[in-house]
DNA sequence: GCTTTGATTTGATGATCGTCAAAGGTGGAG
DNA sequence: CTCCACCTTTGACGATCATCAAATCAAAGC
């Protein structure tokens, strides 16, 4: 139930709580609990009040939104992130559903502890600003990249992301089921997989989870990547938040 | 170039600045000024650095993403709004351009004052939040309709929002062209003329910019309006920002 | 009033995408 | 190890959507 220290060391390290003092802290922290779930289990569903801050430490977990009995999948998040802060900070309901796709370590943070901490204290709440900054220019991002973009080039640009994310090898395996990556792409999973067979004409080869982009240049005349749509943010040694990921590679004033 | 005590006070009462310290306010409009844009005018471009908050305080003023030659709205704002807010909370580049629809009134801010100010007055900070946690809910609610519905169905549900939003009448206007209602629900001109054409099957006539929802029970069977997708928010007489937006009809203890 | 410009509509056609069906393929449970 | 459930792929078909073209309409300017 309670964290082990190096758990506490990571959230502390998270940018939303790296700023704050000891007190706010340790306020935001005394109710915390950790849980472990298994592999396809609804944190969350669609609707319903939001009474806790996640923090994914470990595993992976899958926001998505239905309607009219169709579901899609908004985001995939892997460690370390915070999820549903929004409706926490709003104390409104959810307005998606969050799901384990893998077996996950998962910190619940008590909402009000968060709402007080956020009025008293100044740097927590400007980390805040911050991160809730990061996570809208994701979604333009996101909204972008659906509205102007057809299915071949998501999934072209997609890749190129992986590709870069995962340290620019050519070969690199995707980080989850294709079903799912349809789901996040916005189309099904059958159409994935005739992307996937028109992209082998611009050097991609798939076998199974493990994709070759055998000539990058190729790919990128189809894909057009573009840094007010896509963010290639290469891996890093500490934990990145939804701000830092927006600055990359600013490094402007601030 | 400075502003009249009519429009300071609708400043006053965003709820972005409705909270915080008189000094923090003033420390905050000190070097803003005053401008009237015709329609039309380009305020920002997508990729540009982002000095200032802008405040729409008369006018109509549309957000737009650019890929590959192709043009999308984001959003459209009406009075009184702020916007390019999480670009210029972290200092970065605007993903999206800026454009005046009308002839509008625009506010301006230092975005160097206004960072400086969320980090010292905590009440300005937490307004910050509440505001751009409104803002990010109103993106994942833009992403769940695109992904998750067709066009005429978000034709029939934009409809119903604008009947709600104009006090509930059985004909109402369309706030601006239709080529620009075509851009932000993600078609073509053409399309949503074809969209309308089907609509017209549903109780819906139209007669250029006015619309008639004859029989709304039959439009909604079509739309299946959903709270966690549509905000049905009713007009009122206080200004409102995006949180409020967001926190209706909610509430809920806070 | 007339003209001109641009918005809107309508039709035809092709591209993209979703659905249904069926055939591999894969990994886990027993 | 075998079997079973589910993911993935492929094909066929229909629905949706974009594009091109042309006609109609509306508003602003002369």
């Amino acid at each position: 139930m309670s964290m082990r220290v190096v758990d506490v060391e990571r959230v502390r390290g998270l940018p939303l709580f790296s700023g704050i003092s000891e007190d706010t802290f340790s306020a935001v922290t005394a109710g915390a609990f950790l849980q472990k779930f298994p592999a396809g289990t609804t944190l969350l569903h669609e609707g319903d009040p939001v009474d806790f801050l996640y923090v994914l430490l470990d595993g992976l977990v899958e926001l998505q939104g239905t309607w009219n009995d169709k579901e899609t999948t908004l985001a995939v998040l892997r460690p370390v992130s915070t999820f549903i802060f929004a409706a926490v900070a709003l104390d409104a309901d959810s307005l998606m559903s969050a799901r384990t796709v893998e077996r996950s370590d998962i910190l619940m943070l008590s909402g009000e502890a968060l709402r007080r901490a956020l009025q008293t204290d100044a740097r927590f709440g400007y980390a805040a600003t911050q991160e809730l900054a990061g996570c809208y220019r994701g979604l333009v991002r996101s909204l972008k990249n659906h509205k102007l973009r057809g299915g071949a080039e998501r999934l072209a640009n997609y890749l190129i992301t992986q590709k870069v994310r995962q340290g620019g090898v050519e070969t690199f395996t995707l980080p989850h089921e294709k079903r799912l990556l349809a789901s996040l792409l916005g189309m099904t999973p059958e159409n994935l997989s005739r992307a996937f067979a028109t992209l082998t004409g611009y050097g991609v080869v798939v076998n199974g989870p493990e994709v070759t982009i055998a000539r990058p240049v190729v790919l990128e005349r189809l894909a057009k990547p573009d840094p007010l749509i896509d963010n290639h943010q290469p891996p890093r040694a500490t934990p990145i938040g939804k701000a830092e990921r927006e600055l990359w590679p600013a490094s402007r004033a601030g």
